[in-house]
DNA sequence: GTTTGCAATCGTAAATCTACGATAAACGAA
DNA sequence: TTCGTTTATCGTAGATTTACGATTGCAAAC
């Protein structure tokens, strides 16, 4: 039965679990690291980089594109990919707001309440 | 075949991916928040916020527990469920390296090189 | 038009995730 | 000890994820 019961919840915290998932494979933080470092459209040097095959990587792409982390533009015979700025400023927001509302430290007495 | 290539990959990418995992849902990110807000042990309560069964939600702390950001004490017959600010001082440190690696605005033209 | 090279997609397989009900374990109270 | 409450775990089912090779699609080059 599963089927995610996602519909359930705010939209701004399936927004922000979208981006979350996204970056939940090392090979995406790995890639996302890499279009960072060069600042640029790595293409498939990303193949090179990475040890996975060309499919795999592909298909990591493809799901940063759909969190909105990535962009790909068709330059001639191969696809740019840069990371998508308006994306990150989002990412920074939801991230930046749950982190604000977590505990800062361990002699935070707040975070270990009475009933414990 | 898949199996995951994970050892493949650097020991911060795979820490920060397993807590970017974790938060992937918008049950667990609804679970920390609810800690958060109340900065106290919820337990079972979180049962009643969520429109999720008592199993599947012990099945998401559990993962949070395994992710660091959570912590679970015994009291008496129930159980009081505390965010763990040591690992939300991981959490910070890697997503805010991350986060101050990637563009920060739509006219970084940094972020749109030119073989795009 | 044909070839070449790069990237997306398809098909496949195994593992994991999500979710639930049912059961078991742990604890305090009666 | 027995009962009720609370939580964890087991078993299960379907969906999704991860990964790969093979194929297709596309644009430039020949």
């Amino acid at each position: 039965m599963a089927t995610h019961k996602r519909a359930e919840f705010t939209e701004a915290e399936q927004r922000l679990a979208a981006i979350a998932k996204a970056l939940g494979h090392p090979a995406r933080v790995a890639i996302v690291r890499l279009l960072a470092q060069r600042r640029a459209c790595v293409c498939g040097e990303l193949v090179l980089e990475l040890p996975l095959s060309q499919s795999t990587v592909s298909q990591h792409l493809k799901e940063l594109k759909a969190a909105g982390l990535v962009q790909g533009e068709v330059d001639g015979p191969r696809v740019c990919y840069c990371l998508d700025p308006a994306g990150w400023a989002v990412a920074r927001q939801l991230l930046g707001n749950l982190l604000a509302e977590m505990p800062t430290s361990v002699p935070d007495t707040a975070a270990v309440p009475s009933c414990c």
